[in-house]
DNA sequence: GCGGGCGATTGATTAAGATCAGCCCGATCA
DNA sequence: TGATCGGGCTGATCTTAATCAATCGCCCGC
């Protein structure tokens, strides 16, 4: 595996801290793998093996139940999953496919566990990333279970406009199915969220997205940073 | 503080490991402290200024957004609220409140972080716990987007009857609408499905709840461990 | 023992969202 | 260039769940 590379994962908050004995332990058994758009990297049920590391691209978790489907979370460069099973030794809760050609780093459970045990800085920075995970989730659940759907709507796009450094106009980045199973809705529903946002002051076109009144889309969306961070 | 008290707390799983000077730092600025029932501890959005740590009673999780609420999780007796937080040094992501008469421990947030840097033991425990805490809320997620309400329900008490023992007669934990709430439905609705239970072998009267076939329930119910644990 | 209050239940109605079906449009490819 | 396929849009319909309203039953205090 280049060394680059690894001096880039290097100086992820993860392993910034970790010793160079740690790191090096850990990069003993890594590969970097690049996988084609749909392609799943992990099926939930199954043992967690590998700690993956995104590397470029971009992945979706997503669950299965009865024939089910919901999309649990958008992940790009740099992200990890699945950190907790990992971690606790335990199956995925989560399946995880990419959405367009991927480069991820492939750690396997037993060196991040075994480093976890040795290393007090590494334990650190997993005990960050899996608290800001953990917070993630409960703000995921909050907006599922307090929002309707087109609140949620209204949300995701003022989230999609302020990573976009707030400019009035972005494009949404995956399929606007995706988004609709995300947002916990049909793509139909999703559809008629837009439309009924244009009283809003946004427009949508194909993946075009156009804020022409953020205020009273704010006002109708009611974002809060204890939901939307 | 009784010191039989801190005992009891030493050989909770997230204590157990620590070295007996971290557990005296920690120790040393916290307090017990008796709340009646319907009392609120925490408010979400305020800074974690401590860690709970629940000696006896029960306690809700809950948040609100544009005045309606939801019931995230309930703890008992030596579970832990809200470390994420603690950890990361940012408000309270949900409200907590007591259901009963419940003693819980109190722990400065910056004693927590404090031994948090330096004992990497204490530092390995709260991994773990975070992990479970955020495996946890993924299940959540998954039982609410992926399942109707019936559903549900089917498979909290098939849930209920596995933390009895498998004993096909006990009792509801908490109010039904608690439990409405927590399963993401109105009281009503819960009634609704309970009455809609009585064909799959179920039978609720009151806090009573009576498992006549628990086959056909377990059928309808289709438990699956990546959910319901 | 008698009201009063609250949670639970039940039925009727309304609203939200899912499903189904038909159509459009742009990308791809023979 | 024309055919095909898949994603997305839209309207009609159906299902699910929320809301509203009335009643019941139980606990509690007077």
């Amino acid at each position: 595996m280049p060394i680059a590379k690894f001096e880039e994962i290097r100086s992820l908050p993860l392993f910034s801290g970790t010793r160079d004995e740690s790191f090096r332990a850990l990069v003993r058994g890594a590969y970097v793998q690049n996988f084609p758009p749909h392609t799943e990297l992990a099926v939930e049920g199954e043992p967690a093996d590998f700690l993956h590391i995104i590397v470029s691209g971009s992945i979706e978790l997503f669950s299965q139940w009865q024939g089910r489907e919901t999309s649990m979370s958008f992940l790009g460069a740099n992200d990890t999953f699945i950190l907790a099973a990992t971690i606790k030794d335990r199956p995925y809760l989560m399946s995880a496919r990419t959405l367009e050609k991927s480069r991820v780093i492939l750690i396997p459970s037993e060196d991040i566990r075994e480093v976890f045990e040795n290393d007090a800085e590494f334990a650190k920075a997993i005990v960050i990333e899996l608290a800001t995970c953990y917070r993630q989730a409960i703000k995921s659940a909050k907006n599922i279970k307090l929002r309707a759907s087109p609140e949620r709507v209204a949300n995701y796009l003022l989230k999609l406009r302020c990573k976009n450094g707030g400019a009035d106009c972005f494009a949404l980045p995956f399929e606007k199915r995706r988004i609709a199973e995300f947002l916990g809705m049909t793509p139909e529903n999703l559809s008629r969220s837009f439309a009924m946002l244009k009283s809003k002051g946004v427009s949508v076109n194909g993946q075009e997205v156009h804020v022409e009144d953020i205020d009273t889309l704010t006002e109708f969306a009611h974002p809060n940073p204890l939901i939307d961070s």
